[in-house]
DNA sequence: CCATACATGTAAAGGGTTACATGATTAA
DNA sequence: TTAATCATGTAACCCTTTACATGTATGG
């Protein structure tokens, strides 16, 4: 049996929040999921299109109110608005009540340093720094949306699911930073020895 | 610019260790990199193939010794050992250079956790304890490979890189426990809320 | 003799990324 | 007026999974 795709369903969960236009789905997708779900645009229009074509999302066009150069009354600008309908619900719980797929592991990092030789660590090394930044970023970013979530003017309907699903960013992330400190040091090393063997290598052959 | 394939590079990495043939090589990657890095058969025969079009590896045909039935000599299995050349070494090490991808997150888990609602955790829970057992094996293989690396008979050509690679999925595995064990916690209470609401419900409009 | 591991592949189908393309609205 | 953001999409290309297909060698 072939994996059906979870674009649908990730869309139609957010829909089911509030009805949106594919960039603005986008972005509240980015917004509360993007730690641990990320969706591009070549994906989500014209999964919108296939939702709609199933029956399992309705579309309603809107035109923009905004600023107006001409005489017109309504904007140029469209919206495709999508809601969920009732057989999109449906689908939506079904596919919630299914066992999440785990995906195999590919880690390019951890691949590239794997297969790497222990005379090229320079890389690797600017590599681990740069995830260490990146992971600092992230965990600083998450803990701010975990603080901000519950006094929120809009609180969310399921408050404690998304805080769940940030816990586990939050500890991954933490464990990312642990391990990039640990490895720094390891990298120094090599990177030292390297470097020595560099130079006995040079003092039994020396250059001119 | 297109992202460039990193299966090829993988089995180059592999193949620099050792010739191997297509089965051998998917074993080798299961069992060095399986924890951080999946390929299927799907995609390894046909990589291999490519890698040998465009030079990069040898293919050598041998025939198995094996138990003989009929009085032939030599046996009928057919073994497609490839080895690494010049030219494939070259476009591993400008491949290992370059700074790794980092994929999109992609956690289906989470995600359906994300999107579920309070009144359907039974499923989620029942998922959480699946993982709970799923990265407890994995920490222990893990942490049996780590101890058994450096007293193994032939020690790995760069043992650091590797143990540093097994650390990485150490350290997440140990964070993924740990958010087991809590939101299971926190999934109990919100399946007791959710039995007393249905209680609460059935009392106000009860059954026959 | 039977189960398991060894061994090599093909084909279909679908999922997903990336680059390209174009324009409107709004705030500074 | 300029930059940023809002907004909608297409097309190509590639990766990847999964199912199918077939048979050998070996140990118990």
């Amino acid at each position: 049996m072939r994996a059906a795709a979870t674009t649908p369903f990730a869309i139609l969960g957010m829909l089911r929040m509030a009805p949106k236009s594919g960039y603005a789905l986008r972005r509240a997708l980015a917004d509360a999921a993007g730690q641990f779900w990320g969706e591009s645009y070549g994906q989500i229009y014209p999964a919108l299109r296939s939702l709609a074509r199933r029956g399992w999302a309705r579309r309603r066009t809107e035109r923009s109110t905004g600023a107006r150069r001409d005489g017109e009354r309504a904007g140029r600008r469209v919206r495709h608005v999508y809601e969920i309908t009732p057989k999109g619900e449906e689908a939506l719980t079904r596919w919630l009540a299914e066992p999440p797929r785990i995906a195999p592991p590919r880690h390019e990092l951890l691949l590239k340093i794997y297969l790497g030789d222990r005379d090229t660590v320079d890389a690797p090394a600017a590599w681990v720094r740069r995830l260490l930044l990146d992971e600092t970023n992230r965990l600083r970013h998450v803990r701010r949306m975990k603080e901000a979530l519950p006094r929120g003017t809009h609180a969310h309907r399921s408050l404690r699911h998304w805080l769940m699903a940030l816990d586990f960013v939050d500890r991954q992330s933490e464990a990312a930073i642990a391990w990039c400190q640990r490895s720094m040091a390891t990298l120094d090393l090599m990177q030292e020895a390297a470097a020595r063997r560099r130079t006995a290598a040079q003092r039994r052959t020396p250059m001119e």
